[in-house]
DNA sequence: GCGCGACATTCGGAAAACCTGAATCTTGCT
DNA sequence: AGCAAGATTCAGGTTTTCCGAATGTCGCGC
């Protein structure tokens, strides 16, 4: 039968403008070719369809046939199918839609959807996918390229990636509403070493943190600490009063509001630390990405929580 | 920006090939090429739409980015309407569907609803059009090209035609009910001489067969005769008295049934000449004008009205 | 009826696109 | 580190496509 795959979007041009224009002349013109050409592709389309697609009509002008409209409609939906696929690529060029994987730490997941809805305020066309995760689960995210941006708390070491910082992070001891260190203004050291601290696992930015801190005003001076597994369950500690607790502040925001939770006043405290926003190093960003990457730059840890 | 009217179905194909395939050699295998082939058209393709289409996954296999899923999705699209096309192109070649037009001179418009009817239903995806007009208009329209078969008395001299007969047209003579010479059996041709004739125009077959009846039995005696313009009035005319008349009898065929006229039974009556089903001799039937020429004349006849 | 002109069509050769096999480079895996 | 599969580049040959010129066809006006 048809030879359907042996056709060529110029044959279908020339179809269309040979019955558009109702001479291989004018078509020729139209098409910026010879009337050779023009004649020669019709010729091929007729051949592969087996079927006269144009016949003379009144004037002497080339009037498709059945078979020629039916033709000439498939045309008309390849031309519109073309035509919107370069818009969609054009406006995924412009970065104005396009998707976007962000990657968040398990602590920022207190602020990611009010950033999330930020960004969908301002790039309503650009589908924001949020995944949040422990900092391992990120940076593996990122290694095996599935995220286009992520957020953390310090940059890793691999895979390769740019980093910057885009708002404060300060990190607080937390203690329950009416423990005696709550009251002091400042604490002593010796008084915040004798407590009992509730820490994650080694390894975790947090507690590295930490026990920096507490190395510094102990000078040295061991302290107790009890390890558990998530910052959810520290705070359910903390209000229970099993001990007080370092922790990233943007953690326990909604707590301190209520008053289910209170800081401690130190010296050297908050601890000032940076959220940092990072992409591979090796690979550019989409141009969605970038303007999501632009836009979280320019809010300048907006979408912090604020105390 | 994107040359989009250089994008090639065999660059999209190859686009489809290695995101479906996973991997180019795979996709050259798929496509019958070769793997350097497959890599130019993507490159071109790109190149193009100035947009990555594909990047390495996870394990090595390439997959759309965002750009090659619009991409992906016009192709398919593409495939789609290139698909239906085929399809109807291969409908319109079997003469399973298509636009046939069919002319019929007045004297015809007694039976060709019928025969219309007859076509629908055995091809009911064949549209048929109807053109009622007197002769020189369907032979004007045969000649211009607007009409694909043409039912007539009599095949014209030009356009060049091949005339087939479909049925038999007898022709009568009429009189209004009660008249002398319906009583007759036979009529005798002096008291039909005695009678004034109402009959069409000059050129008119019907008025050509008439004078040559009337001339047959009458051997030169003189008539009567009264020249009305059209089959109705004629009609009208027989049956408020003034005459009798000449007729096709499948142009009165409801009137004798009614009994508003009456045939006159003489010798030589009714005169059988045939109805013919023409086309243009240089101009092929398409398929569907085809199956309904088969079918006509498989029909024998049978569309015509029956007493 | 005849020539004329516009246009379609055919033809030959040149230019461009395309494909292939071989060579080289990348990358993932053992 | 070496290996293997596959991507990519490259050079050469084949096919497709196009153009200019020649030829054929049709309709029109004289």
């Amino acid at each position: 039968m048809s030879r359907i795959d042996a056709i060529t979007l110029r044959q279908l041009r020339s179809l269309r403008a040979v019955v558009e224009a109702g001479s291989l002349t004018a078509a020729a013109a139209d098409l910026g070719l010879s009337p050779p050409a023009v004649h020669g592709q019709l010729r091929t389309l007729e051949d592969l369809l087996a079927a006269p697609l144009v016949i003379r009509g009144e004037h002497g002008a080339f009037v498709a046939t059945d078979e020629g409209r039916a033709v000439l409609a498939a045309e008309a939906q390849i031309a519109v199918a073309l035509e919107s696929c370069a818009r969609r690529v054009a406006a995924l060029q412009s970065g104005h839609t396009g998707n976007v994987s962000l990657g968040v730490v398990s602590t920022g997941k207190y602020f990611a959807p009010q950033l999330v809805a930020d960004l969908r305020q301002a790039l309503p066309e650009v589908e924001v996918t949020l995944r949040i995760g422990n900092r391992d689960a990120v940076i593996q995210w990122l290694a095996s390229r599935a995220l286009d941006l992520a957020i953390m708390g310090r940059p890793p070491r691999s895979p390769a990636v740019v980093a910057e910082p885009v708002g404060p992070h300060p990190h607080v001891l937390i203690a329950r509403p009416g423990h005696p260190l709550a009251e002091a203004d400042p604490a002593m050291p010796q008084d915040l070493l004798a407590e009992t601290f509730l820490a994650r696992e080694p390894g975790s930015g947090t507690r590295i943190l930490m026990t920096r801190f507490l190395d510094r005003i102990g000078e040295g001076t061991p302290w107790r600490m009890v390890e558990m597994g998530t910052n959810e369950t520290i705070k359910q500690a903390v209000i229970a009063g099993l001990g007080i607790a370092f922790i990233s502040l943007h953690t326990v925001t909604e707590e301190l509001r209520s008053g289910r939770l209170v800081t401690i006043r130190a010296i050297g405290l908050p601890i000032q630390r940076s959220w940092f926003m990072l992409r591979r190093e090796d690979m550019a960003l989409s141009p969605a990405g970038q303007r999501v990457h632009d836009h979280i730059s320019a809010l300048n840890g907006a979408f912090l929580p604020q105390l």
